[in-house]
DNA sequence: TACTCAATTGAACAATGGTTCACATCTTAA
DNA sequence: TTAAGATGTGAACCATTGTTCAATTGAGTA
């Protein structure tokens, strides 16, 4: 399944060595693909008040819509994207659903993202 | 231009008193649409590629191009997104480019992100 | 100068995205 | 059981994205 040589064109390389060391260490393409689309989730502002307004206390749905000035359904529609990838669970109580962030990584992508920007 | 207050949809909230803070919490909707697009750039497993391999050393396009299995326009385009966001830079050597992370935020964000993914 | 090569750019196409709207579920209260 | 409210879902619409192709720039070299 897995090739042992890790396949690159040959053509046009300027320096071989660091090319075949950069292919090898590279994630596999699975991996890759499960990154990218957890950085497509937090690719929305929408989706980032979301996150950061979770990151103090838990809200309900509700509250996020009211707080984002948008839709019941619009927000439900985010919060399907955000449990997809795992950044935020929920807990039911009645009629409603508190969300909250999955783990501490999500608060972490949130920072490092914003140290980012203001350098 | 800035409201003092907080301008939030009113109705049918369940915990005003959690939103308003939530709501003053909120990073501008300026910081908020810059690190939304900051995520967007990452959210591309061929850019992923890019980065993962510049963060031990510096390449240049048609390696890079070979790394990837692309053409050299196509790592062009993706290059000028991930200049625009800040997060690699390049000096130029006769007629290469050597592209390398533009700083550790930006290795931080990667690294975060592949742990988020192995929880 | 003219030629080659690395890199960049612009236009255009197919593919994916976010929101809206209408409807379905499920829970609690009457 | 019926009604009302909170949340979830599916389809559809318009906007944005990634790649390809062709052409251009700019540096090195004969």
């Amino acid at each position: 399944m897995a090739e042992a040589t890790v396949e690159i064109c040959e053509d046009h390389i300027v320096d071989k060595e660091r090319v075949r060391q950069a292919a090898q260490a590279l994630p596999s393409q699975r991996v890759l693909n499960g990154l990218a689309e957890t950085f497509k989730v937090l690719s929305n502002p929408s989706r980032l008040k979301i996150i950061h307004s979770l990151s103090k206390n838990e809200l309900c749905v509700c509250d996020l819509a009211a707080l984002l000035g948008s839709t019941d359904s619009a927000v439900s529609h985010q919060l399907r994207l955000l449990r997809g990838m795992r950044l935020v669970k929920y807990r039911k109580d009645g009629k409603l659903a508190y969300y909250s962030l999955d783990d501490q990584h999500v608060h972490q992508l949130l920072q490092a993202g914003l140290e980012h920007l203001q350098e």
